[in-house]
DNA sequence: TCCTCGAATTAGTATAGACTAACACCTACG
DNA sequence: CGTAGGTGTTAGTCTATACTAATTCGAGGA
């Protein structure tokens, strides 16, 4: 009798659908995700993440260019996507069914997307009518594992008066990050178009809530990518 | 510099919550949980116990008398009893909240069991109006740790025209469990009391939903505990 | 009272996942 | 155009938890 095959489909880890998702949030905005960003977003040691990048790529879950970084596959992104849909339906569903708050939830979803079945989630995202967005306002995949790309806008092209969050900024140059970070500038934070000078001029902003204005010169508003919020 | 002690009060792992909840309940009727039945109730294979057991008890969670058995200390029947009450919660907020029927529910709450904060229990718990009866019946306990013992009568004690249902067989012969078994008076079995002869006579009781009639003597009858059903 | 057989335990191994220490690879600066 | 510093990887170890195989214990029947 042969030594038992390997379960070819076995249920995923815990660690292994964080690892996913956090292959997915470094890498969806670029290329690769690096091995140190891994580590840092789920507070392991390099190794332990090269250690498990190994495992993901024999597993085909994800591609990994040696000292350069990894890229998930279509499998992976699917499980990937299965994750921050459970994540964002119970995040939605926590706040609007049982009183949490946008600070508490986090962590509560962070658990228990491990743990809950597909048919709970289902379940869930029914009694929330099939929501689109959590309430960070992130877009929620569909079962099938659609996602709604987000749509963003330069701040230097976004027309005036409009509400924006900012979600990406668009260099790896220390010192423009510096720069932006120091202006209060990173990803996350809300703002309003108030006014643009002509002839690729500066754009003026107001920091939301504080109301704070920026005056971002046009190289630097193509750097700054929003999102439209509705409202 | 000292090496680093271990963390005097470690979170319980899924395993540890896992195999503190089956010797409570394989002990609460009882003096000892024995090895082999705390590897059938968890499907694992007895030694994977015997290990268990011994981190357990140099841990200070269970006591263990070697080739005995085992038994919660008061710190493992707290903790035993707050997984019992997340689980009860549980099983009753998917029932009520979200449309899970009887048989659907147990695997689900077994797995978000060990995953939930209390704060979210708490807060299922205040959604359902702080219930103290699980989906099947069973006591939640408190947040506290207390439970409602459950008050049992004897058969042969329970007055003509009640409903009961089969909680503790108090004998250990293996020649009466086993005509118990036969005659299909199992923990969890339903049945009505239908009439007692006079001077310690038997007591006569049929089987719900079945019907079936059944006479126990009195002997037996005193060995049978029950509990009363509201309804 | 002794032996036997089932239950319990010990011994040894495997896997997932983490860690530290040590080594290898790239790139950017001088 | 070569090297220094940082990033990535390998090597080796640790813990929790499971397994199988081998051994030991103890209670009940002859």
């Amino acid at each position: 009798m042969q030594p038992a095959l390997r379960d070819p489909n076995p249920p995923l880890t815990r660690s292994v659908e964080d690892y996913l998702k956090a292959i997915y949030h470094l890498s969806s905005q670029g290329g690769f995700a690096a091995t140190s960003d891994i580590a840092a977003m789920l507070d392991v040691a390099p190794p332990s993440v090269s250690g498990m990048v190994k495992r993901l790529s024999e597993t085909g879950l994800i591609e990994h260019v040696p000292y350069r970084g990894v890229q998930l596959t279509a499998q992976g992104r699917r499980a990937a996507l299965r994750m921050i849909r459970r994540h964002r339906v119970l995040e939605l569903y926590l706040t609007q069914h049982l009183g949490y708050d946008w600070g508490n939830v986090h962590a509560e979803a962070e658990r228990l997307e491990h743990a809950v079945s597909d048919d709970l989630i289902e379940r869930m995202a029914n009694a929330l009518g099939q929501p689109q967005y959590d309430p960070h306002g992130d877009p929620i995949p569909t079962a099938a594992g659609d996602i709604e790309e987000a749509e963003l806008v330069a701040l230097g092209e976004a027309p005036i008066g409009t509400k924006l969050e900012l979600r990406q900024v668009g260099t790896q140059d220390p010192a423009r990050l510096h720069y932006f970070a120091e202006q209060g500038l990173t990803p996350g934070v809300l703002l309003t178009v108030s006014e643009r000078q002509p002839f690729n001029g500066p754009t003026t902003i107001a920091l939301v809530p504080s109301g704070d204005p920026r005056v971002v010169g046009r190289e630097l508003a193509q750097l700054l990518w929003c999102r439209a919020l509705g409202t």
